[in-house]
DNA sequence: TTTCTAAATGCGAATTATTTGCATTTGTTT
DNA sequence: AAACAAATGCAAATAATTCGCATTTAGAAA
């Protein structure tokens, strides 16, 4: 999938960093996350982790994950959520295809200048953690039907 | 709320531009955040509209609108959807306190750039037609908890 | 205007994703 | 090894959103 090389953190290194405990199931989510670095959903990761972790385990840990931003979740407009790893090394967005669905990277974001900016605009605000930046428009295959 | 002057195109116009049918539904329903323009769940909307139009009738509604580009949908991650008319002299996004959950406009996005830089990474999409931008943080009065 | 037709609505019921309460288990600290 | 808070599994509940279908309605055609 990618070309290039992505420093992976080891999972029990990010949970310990975070000040987690490092339980099976945070660990087995990290684990196929970063081996499938793409946005899966809930419902693809309890699929695909082999020893059968509750759902409601997989949404707590997703959540607590994100909230650590360990993970990030991203908004596809699909009626669901989607988790990636969070990489500081490799930051990207993407842009979805809404005929067909298909997702690529976008491994573009002057985050620095976007941040600076928003929060030249407001007094009320001090500080900006989190940012979503999702692209949506017709890859060339669907242009041309 | 707003400081500016918004043009605001009258709702049969923006229906009958777009090639769409003007139904009670609809046109109440633009009419409402017309009159309320910040982001509106569907409930807010149904609550707000008084002639009590069906909740699945909304929810079509809203798809529509959002479809044809009249109204934006926005995801605050409350676990539900938020619109917005859209107002091209006036695009924006927004920053929300993950505390408190205040959410504030931001009225900078250099869009035209950002598509540009998108487009020039991609070699499978042609077009982008929306984008998706927010920003979370913390406001002043949360910070000092 | 009246007629006609596809599209939109209302209603009820179904789905789907996500959350919650609580008893049990587990990770970490002492 | 003991102790305790935190995490898990299970079952059941929510909450948002969608769907099928009969009825109505907006706009085109006559």
């Amino acid at each position: 999938m990618s070309k290039h090389t992505h420093k992976r953190e080891a999972p029990e290194l990010l949970l310990q960093n975070a000040g987690l405990k490092k339980t099976k199931a945070r660990l087995a989510i990290l684990t196929y996350l970063q081996e499938h670095p793409t946005p899966h959903s809930p419902e693809d990761i309890s699929r695909a982790l082999v020893n059968n972790t509750d759902t409601s385990t997989i949404y707590r840990s997703l959540e607590t994950l994100e909230s650590c931003r360990i993970l990030t979740r991203i908004d596809f407009k699909k009626g669901r959520a989607y988790y990636e790893i969070v990489d500081p090394d490799h930051h990207h967005h993407h842009i979805t295809c809404t005929d067909c669905g298909m997702i690529e990277d976008v491994p573009v974001c002057d985050v620095e200048m976007l941040i600076k900016k928003a929060l030249s605009k407001t007094k009320t605000f001090d500080s900006i953690h989190t940012h979503t930046l999702e692209f949506f428009g017709h890859c060339s295959r669907c242009k041309n039907n």
